[in-house]
Parts: C-alpha cells; structure tokens; sequence
DNA sequence: CGACATGTTGAGATGGATCAACACTTGTGG
DNA sequence: CCACAAGTGTTGATCCATCTCAACATGTCG
C-alpha cells in the first residue's frame, strides 16, 4: 500500500535503526522485553511462548512485513520471546516513541492497528488449528497457510516457496510431538500432496490440502507496511 | 483509568447506541460480519472460530470492559463469531468510524490499540493451554485466568465469582471432549482444588491451581475503558 | 406429564506420545 | 585425509491420554 511521503520521512526518523540476527538467534528474549518495535524486512522468525519444563508452543511465524512488539508493550509481564529461523533484517522502533507516532501521524497509529489486528487474526486461526484439528489437518492447514502468505507477498516463484523450517518448528507450531509430526508430513507427501526438498516447498495438490484442512482461500487485503 | 471529559464526548457521539443480547444469542455471527465494534458493559460472551463439520474452538472469553470487533476491520474474510453467554449488554461503534476516531482522537486510538493488543496477549495464553498443557492443567488455567480476571475488574464477591459457562464452552475452550472436560472437572473438584455450585466458582486451593497450571500472577496493569 | 438441556459415569477404541534405534549431513579438530 | 560430535530426519514398538459411544440422573419448563 502507498505511504505519503511525509509518512515516511517520520517513519525514517522514528526508526531507531536497523539490525540483523543470525539464524537461530533470539530476537527478543521470552523473559525480559527490551522495550522495542520491529518491523521485519527479510527473514523468516517466529513468537513462542514456553513453559516452565520446556514445552514450547510457536504462536505464529513472521515474514518480511510482519510488525511485533504491541503485545509486550501493553501486557504486563505475560511475554513472548522472538527467535530467527533465517537470517533476519529487522527495522527497530523505540517503544517509547508509540505514543508520539500516534498523536503526530493517525494515519500511522491506524497502520499499526491494522496489523496489530491481523496478527491477532492469525493466532486466532492457529489456536483453531490446535484446537479442533487433528494432526493431518493441522499439517496441511501449516502448508496451505505459509505457502498463500509467501505467495501474497510476492515471495513464491515458480510454483515453491523457501522453506526454512525444521520438523522441530513445525511440531511446535501445531503442538504435536517430533516424531508424529514427521510421520505425518510422511504421509502427505507419500500421498503426493506436497514436495519438501533442498529447503523449498512445493504445493503439488492445494485442492487437496485446502480440502483436508477446511481452510479456504479469503480474499486478499491490501496490507499497509510501517 | 481516568478519560479526559471531551474524550468521553466523543465516544458518546461515536456510539451508535446501546445493545442487549439475551443468553446464547449471536451478538455477530461467525459468517457475515456486520460492521459494528463493541464494548462489553456486563455479562459474558465468547469469541469462537468452528469447521464446516461442526467442531468449535472458543478464542477466549469476554468479560465486563473488553472491546472486541478490530479483527472482523481488517482481517478480509476469516472471522469469528461472538456469541452471549449470559444476558449481555453492549455499547455498539459503527465500525466506518474508527479511522474519524484515530484522526481526532489520537489518544484513544492508543487506547484501542492497547485494547487489541492486550486481547491478543490473551489469546498467545489460550493457544499455549491448548497446545502444550494436558486436560488437567488446562482446566486449572481455566479456572485460575478467569478467576484473576474477574477479581480484577471487581466482580469477586466473598472469594467467589459468578461463573455462567457449561462445560460444554469449558471443553469448546480447552479444545477437550465434553466427557473428558467433565471428568476432569469432577477430578479436581475432588480434590478440593475448587468447588462449582449453583453458577459460581470458588478458588479453594489456588497455590495448588496456579502449580499445577504454571500459571502464575503478572504484575496487573491500569487498563483503558472505551 | 413429557421434552430438553445439562451433568455424570463406565467400557472400549484410537490417535498421538514416548522410547529407542539408526541414517545422513555438516562442521571441527587432529 | 579421517574421526568424531552434533543436528536433523526416519522408522518401529509400545503405552496411555483422550475420544467415542452409550446409558442414566437431574432439573427446568412448557
């Protein structure tokens, strides 16, 4: 979506800079929130919350566009850490600075919400998933789901997508143990479904998938980018 | 929190109006969303997502002073409904108002935003219970989350709240059988963690809920009214 | 009184968890 | 160059938490 000009000149000063984490790194710690904004550039990350004996549960998974850190900034101490899956290009924002943005540029705070609001949309999705679906379900739906918000972004060619995620990832995105979600994924590409090589996915039937999860195409939205 | 007296005026000319909306009935149904923003005055609804087949999973639980409706804004068309628990009454928003309400009235798009993101911390909670914790321990999250909210918005009375949900919502909300919801209810009860009599919830043991759930208090946080 | 929603309990079935190996790749140091 | 450790993916065997089916109890409301 455009941005006007003078938008973007605030967004340039707002920025307190970019920053880069390797794969595998922590782009925010689940304990402790440092007080920051991101907008993500390029990379694949993801939001997990943990449990005191380890159980880790991945919220949602972000790509290039994606916008974090509202929920630390308004919940209390309940926190989510960040973690990059590839090497990510981050644009930082003071959270300090929120208030400011929204009295100065509206249009912006609006943006923000927007988001805000979309992500609250994917968890809700997610939490659908892990709910109600069983585990041939849930993985499809998890490949359906990255290869549409690849696509959408501009980010699919030629029919796959990268596919950075390890069968760890995934298992606790759906909330399924290692092993059984690797005997799933199995089963769907035995089955012809999809294709998982050399760190790229490939649809090979997304009629089938979209059935198997009950998850259908929504029309697309414009997305604003902060 | 406190609102600013020309604030509050224009949120009263930015209502629509007030709603009510008896036990059990759609306050929005899950398919067509109607374009409206809410504000929940008193009672209890639920948020839920369900399959073509029938199964549902409950998003979370709306109490007394939640807005709810941003993400039926933005997000195209994968919605949710709302649905009323107990009689409920709501102050309604037309929806094609909001961005007016950003442009004017900065603070309270702030606030609204702090609204959504603070739902949406609750909704990361709901998505850890079902996907990491096993029956014993969500229900003792249940119990311990919706205990904590009340208490804190002043609605426990004498160490017990008002507690209106089946266990059919219980079960829709752990993403649990109703069986097994039962039985493990009636287990806990036994227990003597907590007791369940003529529609109200009394916490007898919450050192032990809180353990058994991993769940432990957050420094609360003043929360904005809209 | 019967119809209906809700809660309770038992018996049996099963999807997914857990445990245990093993294969393959990659990077590291000797 | 090889030896080795570490990370990842794969597979089989067994176990058990939860689901499903079925029956019955209770209360409410017409």
């Amino acid at each position: 979506m455009p941005v006007k000009p003078d938008e973007l000149e605030f967004i340039e000063a707002f920025r307190s800079g970019a920053s880069v984490v390797p794969a595998g790194g922590a782009v925010i710690y689940e304990q402790k929130s440092n007080g920051k904004l991101f907008t993500l550039y390029s990379g694949w990350a993801f939001r997990y919350k943990s449990l005191s004996d380890g159980r880790r549960q991945i919220l949602n998974f972000l790509l290039p566009g994606d916008f974090v850190g509202l929920q630390q900034e308004f919940s209390g101490g309940a926190t989510h850490g960040i973690e990059a899956i590839s090497d990510v290009a981050l644009c930082v924002f003071p959270r300090d600075g929120l208030w400011k943005l929204f009295r100065e540029y509206p249009s912006l705070g609006y943006d923000i919400t927007w988001l805000a609001a979309r992500g609250e949309g994917m968890v809700d999705d997610n939490l659908l998933t892990v709910g109600r679906r069983n585990a041939t379900e849930r993985a499809a739906m998890l490949l359906m789901h990255l290869y549409r918000r690849l696509d959408r972004i501009g980010l699919a060619e030629g029919g796959s997508i990268e596919f950075p995620l390890n069968q760890q990832h995934i298992a606790d995105a759906l909330g399924l143990s290692l092993v059984h979600t690797n005997k799933t994924l199995r089963r769907l590409q035995q089955l012809g479904l999809h294709e998982l090589r050399n760190g790229r996915l490939r649809l090979l039937n997304p009629r089938a998938l979209q059935r198997i999860a009950d998850y259908y195409e929504t029309p697309p939205k414009e997305v604003p980018l902060v």
